[in-house]
DNA sequence: ATGAAAGCGCTAACAG
DNA sequence: CTGTTAGCGCTTTCAT
């Protein structure tokens, strides 16, 4: 077993007190004494038990980051950006990844870390609001990522609505036309592929071009070999000047399904991402992407989760349309 | 304040061994007795502590895997596997991320997570095993990837030398013979790459052909841009017919590199790269790579976890030669 | 400036 | 089958 305070004290000829001020630094300690004592430290290699701290003081300075799947590239980007953040502000990240499955969203909801950590960043994806709003558990919450409805929680996300909607005016200004978009959900449950989708339709509507419906498709996740798939759905029925991709993901999958076909990107199809991944700046040709500010999203989480008490807020980060070779 | 074992036991009308049995599922508990706890358990909405039950059982179900960045494909592959395999086991795993750099990597390495985990899976990047051997903390250890030298500390790892020879023999069979390749490390603390290296000239040899230093290009890191930055050089000088990549993303910048200089892939230079990240799977054309089993190197350290106490052992993990479009 | 001791919430040995 | 209680290692109030 390990050395305790109690092993340090007796070893060093003092009161655990004395030892537990050397540990923690406290201001009152002769120099001697503190010398003596962290010799004892030293040689006994006494290291604290973070369990009995936290049990004394109830914080653990551990928080949860919650994600559907952490090998997917933008939660992977999103997560190491939460986790370089959260090691400056002392805190350390656990992360429970739930395959978007509804019943695992649903136990770490409702507490199945128990008092493990201080704070919980959710990115969901099966949970609705209403699941939300039937939360007991006591502990910070946070939501990454657009959330619609009443639920009584923070949530930081972009402006999706207006993010869609430069997507989309950027490739009407280069003279497309038939665009379309990959990436409609079909539960309702994703609220982020929604407002994309308002803000395609309302900007191809400013200009007075009516909305397509064969030019939406659906998807079932977010990965590239759904953005393949759809794709080549797109392509059977009729060829688009320019495709809007609601994740750089389906983006890349939908370029590969181009190039099988012997499609030129840009000058038979345009397309333009959303998340600007790294695979996306290297990709050939290079990804025009909207690019959410992912330090911002994860500092501004952190904060909300550290501001807790204050009635629930809808925080919006910054994001910025990249133009790069595809349109 | 949450509702302790204790708060159940008095409004249930029991004592708090009648409780915690309850809790813990134990065989003895008359039904309705049990049903009444329950009943108490759920109206108070009581959640066992875990900072209490870690004292007690001086046991976390924490695992820590250290990894140098959690946004490199080939670690979130890795990570996702780890926390899912972790999962079925009952153990929840925390990630933490050293950006290669020597000190974090030493600190965590000397128990800075002190009591906080059950064990620690480490990728070291910056350590050498001086440092390993150095080591006082007890927590189990278990070392991901390479790694040479005495220490005496568990590792999983594929067999670098043979698989950087089956790649390099692919790449001779398909008739190429000015082979290069990009991912040689200047500092002689990667071993992976230093046996891959090796791998590669023993089967040049063993073909008969003369290893050239000029062909044997070094990256600082193993991003996409050190790739692209290494294939540039190498093309100023000669342009091979072939590249062997000691990863995937120095593979993917490389592709770059060549499409912009109006080079095809492989008609001009065939490309084989190692990891077998899902970005090389879509690429155009998609990756040939070395494929090692992620699944089975999660799961063989976390097997090794569980099993510390023996004698150190140097755990082979398989792999495999994926071939694609590039050669 | 240091010591003694209570108590954080839980488990399990002991007793019944 | 259930109750009582010591103690896991630490922090901190109270006393000196």
């Amino acid at each position: 077993m390990n050395a305790r305070l109690r092993d340090v004290a007796e070893h060093a000829g003092v009161s655990v007190r004395t030892v537990s001020n050397v540990v923690n630094g406290f201001r009152y300690v002769a120099p001697d004494t503190r010398t003596r004592v962290q010799a004892s430290i030293d040689e006994l290699g006494y290291r604290p038990n973070l369990a009995a701290r936290t049990l004394r003081h109830s914080r653990t300075g551990l928080i949860a980051l919650v994600v559907p799947e952490i090998d997917s590239p933008y939660f992977a980007e999103l997560a190491a950006r939460t986790v370089r953040i959260a090691q400056h502000r002392g805190l350390t990240v656990l992360i429970d990844q739930t395959d978007g499955d509804f019943e695992r969203e649903r136990l770490l909801l409702h507490g199945k870390r128990g008092q493990l950590v201080d704070g919980v960043l959710f990115s969901p994806w099966a949970v609705a609001p209403a699941d939300l709003a039937a939360r007991t558990d006591t502990v910070p919450l946070v939501l990454l990522g657009e959330h619609d409805g009443p639920a009584p929680v923070d949530h930081v996300a972009i402006d999706n609505v207006a993010a869609a909607r430069e997507a989309t005016r950027h490739l009407l200004a280069t003279g497309r036309r038939r665009i379309a978009v990959i990436g409609v959900q079909p539960r309702t449950l994703n609220a982020s592929a929604r407002q994309r989708l308002a803000g395609y339709r309302q900007e191809l509507e400013a200009f007075g071009l009516a909305p397509v419906v064969d030019r939406e498709r659906p998807v079932r996740r977010l990965h590239r070999s759904d953005g393949y798939q759809a794709m080549l759905e797109l392509l059977d029925s009729e060829t688009p000047d320019a495709v809007f991709c609601f994740t750089d993901q389906l983006a890349l999958g939908a370029m590969r399904a181009l190039a099988e076909r012997g499609l030129s990107v840009p000058d038979d199809v345009a397309i333009v991402g959303f998340d600007d991944i790294e695979d996306g700046r290297y990709s050939v040709p290079a990804l025009t992407t909207v690019s959410p500010d992912k330090d911002q999203i994860a500092s501004l989480a952190l904060d909300a989760l550290a501001a807790q008490g204050k009635p629930p807020r809808s925080i919006i980060a910054p994001h910025e349309l990249i133009v790069r070779a595809t349109t």
